[in-house]
RNA sequence: GCGGGCGUAGCCGAAUUGGUACAGGCGCACGGCUUAGGACCGUGUGGCGCAAGCCAUGGGGGUUCGAGUCCCUUCGCCCGCACCA
């Protein structure tokens, strides 16, 4: 074996020296050059909770090895790290513990920083971010003023969803599996004045410009579609007793002769004026019982619907019939108008309303021209059908009818076709303390009155007496809420809610660019230069609320021509999570394993190229202990094989040519080039790992330290620069390279090189693999089918039998095919 | 229920996109080095078979000279969304 005499890999001793050179050096301290390609690279930035453990870790690394990839190709990479840290856990946290948030989020910080810097993780810390300084949510509070200003921020009453364990309201996004995202608890409903952002004004543009995004994940955009939810249909008015009216949304205008009942919400207004007399008292207990439902239970399928018929009728505009009105839980609200014309026959929630109500159920679309004879069984909901029983529209397709009947209902006044959303308005207001000040005040004569930007920041106070009582501490601190109005100077009020932390996370990619702007959040110029994000890095949590909403932010900025570019994030990566012993690495659940621990024992390559190693990026990961000494290993031998002076041939060893270790190496280039590319860094570790063993080959048949092995070391050396960084810089030194290998170009792939002279050919009958030969590369099919034809594993196979013909593909296979 | 994805050695996983199935790692076996080692180094390693060969990418079927890859069908798992009219 390649015995050495030389000093063993000692992670610990080099691994210091060279974060410092890189720190000297500036690696990513960067400035706007129009002579380079510009690379924004970006992860997403943490709440600063401490101790990260290796799970956390997983997109640092893959972030970190991008960035000194772009490097190495010559790009100017933009790659900036910071703090998003605002928010609940601070907060709750002080209420037990009495320390200050800011307090306890400086100190994660810092500890969580010194944990990147152990692993070599670098940013252009210069541009350092940090969402709860002045400095920055001076710039978050201005945007909301220019928000103000565009008409996107106003302030409403609204049923808002409230948690009751956070004391709380939370956006429509934040519930999640009808309970609130952060802590489980099941949200109950209060009316409330609070603050919203416009995002349906943009509903259609961030619909449309997923298409854009072709370089994010499948199943990102789908969710943010699904969420967004578009539905074309028609609002149609119903003429009810006694001079009012309905309206309703539905997609499926098409089968109003179908209607022979209408259902509104119990939240809906008509609820207290529609009922009659003998039957209000029912309505009143019914809605009173919806009312202690829960959203979850109200909202499951599972959940048998429920509903009271209220003595009153609609009048059905295309059949002049009169229809009974009912109220249901299963029509929400929140959505359309709240009230729904039933068509049982046409729609599976309906259809098993009327049945249990036995309410008629009518036919109106059939699969053929005619009516169907059989009663149905189900709802027939398709798309694919004829208007039946349908007056002058009977024999349409579901197409043309639907296009005439819309044109009818708008010539006679009462129905237009309309688009709605399924996505609400974004509720920023919270009624917590660790937040972002709604910069606004109330004064008793002028109302609310924005602060003026040049009295920004509003700054939130740093002590503060937390309450057990879970009420925003910010109303109960007069140095706080008594201030003047910015009017007219008398004693006005503040408003005591903070922004949703969401909001700060909307556009800290655009501080980054600009990071120390004092009179702006940014400037255009340099965020023209740095934007779009070239690749975003983040877990997908963030599918739908981060993401959307710095794509409504970006839109709004757009408008308001403070950017160029629409869309944040031309690329987005998300990384699969980590799991330990069967669960995902958590510190509550105590599988964690720390970068200090890996550092301490293999030192933060070993632990960086493991968790590149580990499966593909975007998939969950199992850890595996061992799986981690393979790759000490791997980079122990690369150490042995660069730096080791000494080699002994094994005799019985397998001899590899120059030409052979050199195309090697060229084919490494090609994979491992590739395969960064394309986020497949698993398979580049693999690749470089395939190289090392060649080159360990080399060394045992008999190979020199020759201009061919040297070539290979310096390429593999280079090509470990964005994985194993530390090792890298220290082989470079010692195979004599200047300077430092973080600013080294990355290897050139010599196409010539990857040509083989010698091929291995295939040899099929029948489509099985009956031997294989090596001919010259570039054979011609008669020269590789003669060959072919000589191989006795190929005549026994053959059998006597004639070869019909043959398919060749040069330098692959060629099968041979009797009749 | 709807939408998206996945199923390959004992385990994690490769496969140039229709052309040698299983690269690389783990594990395992054997050997070396060692006072010793669960350290380190090397060799081997899909199953059956003495061999020729046969079988093998969740199951079944199809297209093709040729299928892990394309089509149909079926089973199982994961992730979204879920009474949104």
């Amino acid at each position: 074996m390649a015995r050495t005499v030389a000093p063993v890999y000692d992670p610990q001793a080099i691994e210091p020296k060279w974060r410092d050179a890189w720190k000297k050096a500036g690696l990513f301290r960067v400035v706007e050059d129009s002579s380079k390609p510009k690379f924004y690279n970006l992860v997403m930035f943490p709440y600063p909770s401490g101790p990260l453990h290796m799970g956390h870790f997983r997109n640092y690394v893959i972030g970190d090895a991008i960035a000194r990839y772009k490097v190495m190709r010559g790009f100017n990479v933009l790659n900036p790290f910071g703090w998003d840290a605002f928010g609940l856990p601070a907060e709750n946290a002080a209420i037990v513990s009495g320390i200050p948030p800011r307090v306890s989020i400086e100190g994660n910080i810092a500890i969580s920083k010194h944990e990147l810097d152990i692993m070599g993780v670098l940013y252009g810390w210069e541009r350092e971010v940090t969402t709860c300084n002045a400095d920055y949510y001076k710039w978050t509070q201005w945007l909301f003023l220019k928000f103000l200003e565009m008409g996107l921020a106003y302030k409403q009453k609204a049923a808002v969803n409230w948690c009751p364990k956070d004391n709380t309201v939370l956006a429509n996004e934040q519930i999640v599996n009808g309970v609130c995202w952060r802590c489980g608890t099941k949200p109950t409903k209060k009316e409330l004045e609070q603050w919203f952002f416009r995002i349906t004004a943009y509903a259609q543009r961030l619909l449309d410009d997923l298409s854009k995004l072709d370089r994010w994940p499948e199943r990102v955009r789908v969710m943010q579609a699904n969420w967004i939810g578009r539905s074309e249909g028609a609002d149609l008015e119903f003429a009810v007793d006694g001079d009012r009216s309905l309206r309703v949304f539905t997609t499926r205008p098409d089968t109003v002769f179908g209607a022979t009942f209408m259902v509104i919400a119990p939240e809906h207004e008509l609820v207290q004026k529609i009922p009659t007399k003998d039957r209000r008292r029912d309505v009143d207990a019914y809605v009173e019982q919806t009312k202690a439902e829960t959203e979850i239970e109200r909202l499951s399928t599972e959940h048998e619907k429920t509903g009271v018929f209220t003595g009153a009728y609609a009048i059905n505009p295309f059949t002049n019939e009169r229809i009974p009105i009912w109220v249901a839980d299963y029509v929400l609200a929140t959505y359309g108008t709240g009230a729904i014309m039933a068509v049982p026959a046409h729609d599976a929630r309906d259809f098993e309303f009327a049945k249990k109500y036995q309410l008629p159920i009518r036919p109106v679309i059939s699969p053929t021209p005619t009516p169907g004879a059989t009663p149905l069984e189900a709802a027939f909901e398709s798309y694919d059908g004829f208007l039946v029983n349908s007056g002058p529209y009977s024999g349409l397709n579901v197409k043309d009818g639907m296009a005439k009947i819309i044109t009818e209902a708008a010539a006679r006044g009462i129905g237009t076709r309309t688009v709605i959303y399924r996505l609400r308005d974004w509720l920023i207001s919270r009624q917590r303390y660790w937040g972002v000040p709604i910069p606004v005040v109330y004064c008793p004569d002028h109302g609310m009155v924005p602060v003026p930007t040049n009295q920004l920041p509003v700054p939130l106070p740093d002590h503060v007496e937390f309450r057990s009582d879970g009420q925003n501490p910010l109303a109960h601190t007069p140095e706080f809420v008594d201030t003047t109005c910015p009017r007219c100077g008398k004693p006005a009020r503040r408003d005591t809610d903070t922004m949703d932390t969401f909001v700060d996370s909307s556009w800290y990619f655009l501080r980054y660019a600009d990071p120390h702007n004092q009179t702006l959040p940014f400037d255009k110029a340099k965020v023209d230069y740095w934007m779009p994000v070239d690749q975003y890095i983040g877990g997908i949590e963030h599918a739908i609320l981060h993401l959307l909403y710095s794509r409504f932010f970006m839109k709004a900025l757009y408008d308001a021509k403070m950017v160029s570019v629409d869309e944040p994030f031309a690329a987005l990566f998300s990384q699969g999570m980590i799991q330990r012993n069967g669960a995902v690495m958590s510190k509550s659940k105590g599988n964690g394993v720390t970068p200090d621990q890996l550092v301490e024992r293999y030192g933060a390559d070993t632990a960086r190229v493991y968790e590149l190693f580990i499966g593909p990026p975007e998939l969950d990961a199992e850890w595996n202990d061992r799986g981690v000494d393979g790759v000490a290993r791997f980079l122990n031998r690369v150490w042995r094989l660069v730096v080791g002076e000494e080699d002994e041939a094994i005799a019985e060893a397998n001899r590899v040519s120059a030409e052979d270790l050199t195309r090697k190496l060229h084919e490494t280039i090609n994979r491992v080039t590739r395969d960064v590319d394309a986020f497949r860094f698993n398979t580049a570790v693999s690749a470089l790992m395939e190289l090392t063993n060649l080159m360990q080959d080399y060394l045992q048949g008999g190979g020199r330290r020759d201009q061919a092995w040297e070539a290979a070391a310096l390429g593999m050396t280079r090509m470990l620069g964005p994985f194993a960084p530390h090792l890298a810089e220290e082989l470079w030194r010692r195979q004599g390279g200047e300077g430092l290998l973080v600013f080294q170009p990355w290897p050139e792939l010599d196409e010539a090189l990857l040509h083989r002279p010698q091929v291995t050919i295939v040899i099929q009958v029948d489509g099985r693999l009956r031997d294989r030969v090596e001919m010259p590369a570039g054979a011609v099919q008669a020269d590789a089918q003669q060959r072919a034809l000589q191989s006795a594993n190929v005549q026994r196979a053959l059998d006597g039998r004639r070869v019909a013909r043959a398919v060749y593909v040069p330098d692959r296979l060629i099968n041979l095919v009797t009749e």
